[in-house]
DNA sequence: GGCGGCATGTAAACAGTTACATGATTCC
DNA sequence: GGAATCATGTAACTGTTTACATGCCGCC
């Protein structure tokens, strides 16, 4: 799955795979994260497989940075992926959800101040993706990429994050009525 | 993770791979799902590190099945993991959002398709959801454990599942929001 | 006779996490 | 002087998925 988000964002613009993690940290990270450890190996994959090539810059002394290119063979790759719906739900896992289920045998404070610093994070997850509101931009210079649409991109980048601020209203909402609960068992 | 919830499950009583399986199937799946291949090598691993230990019944001749039993070790390891909260968002992952963030260049029509198609995805799953309400029952019978409530239990099982409600409703109304969008873009 | 459920496993591949490692520059 | 950010990587481990593999029983 990684392989077709770096191959995406290099469907955008040739770069290092630092900027890859700036990205996907600044726009696909809440639904799908990345270490830059993965980041690292799995362009070096591709290199080997021919989606992508690189090269060094050295433009700067003392800091080399290596530049990745998407190459035609990872883009009919990425347009293939696209081409093929998905057709089961996607699984998710919160083992914060597996905790709770496992809970009836914990103290009923220690639940709550677990839930309560659930619900600091989500609040705070929840502002940040407010405060992103107006665009993600992983377009920035000018597009070096023939024919990418940044304006009609943009319109799904958003959707992205609408769901998003739905996600995490709602989280909010069952973490308030969850904590209400379990205060009055 | 999946060592955790076995234990959970082991920890109400014990039982073989193929019950732990079911039980995952009709309770954690929607937040922690596991294939029994994983299953059955976890417990391997967790006999090996003294969790569990097992037995075989012969009672049915022909059809062999292992039972597994929590260890005093694997209470307090149960026990010590509940002890300790977590203190950071649980990452999650939704290959479909990926999909959405990069389908700028797709065919409306095909966008479209794939949203309504998870659109029935998770109107089935909200369904089914509603259908469980009452309860999820991994009492069944008698306990042999020593002293788990399970009605308390019980509400706890419940909080998940209205998790997984909430959830779901509000993917559906994000879904038709965005099924909306990309029709009138 | 075929299908689905019961029941158990192994092997190989792939994905993801944590820890180790280095070294420059900039800001306080 | 220390912390943060830029920048890149490897190694070891753990976790997860897919495919292979077997055999019984009951139902239609």
């Amino acid at each position: 799955m990684l392989k077709y988000i770096l191959l995406g964002f290099l469907n955008y613009r040739s770069m290092t795979g630092y900027d890859l993690k700036r990205f996907i940290d600044g726009s696909t990270a809440h639904f799908w994260h990345a270490y830059h450890s993965q980041i690292y190996t799995t362009l070096r994959k591709m290199e080997q497989d021919g989606l992508v090539t690189s090269v060094i810059d050295d433009s700067d002394e003392k800091l080399e940075r290596r530049i990745y290119e998407i190459t035609e063979q990872g883009e009919s790759k990425l347009k293939q992926w696209l081409g093929k719906s998905l057709t089961e739900l996607p699984p998710s896992k919160d083992s914060l959800l597996v905790r709770l289920f496992f809970s009836g045998s914990r103290n009923r404070s220690d639940v709550l101040n677990e839930l309560r610093f659930q619900r600091q994070l989500h609040q705070q997850q929840l502002e940040l993706y407010q405060q992103i509101k107006p665009e993600p931009s992983p377009s920035e210079s000018q597009a070096n990429s023939d024919s990418v649409d940044f304006n009609r991109e943009a319109k799904f980048w958003r959707m992205t994050l609408e769901n998003g601020l739905a996600y995490e209203q709602m989280y909010l909402k069952w973490l308030d009525e969850t904590i209400a609960k379990i205060e009055s068992l």
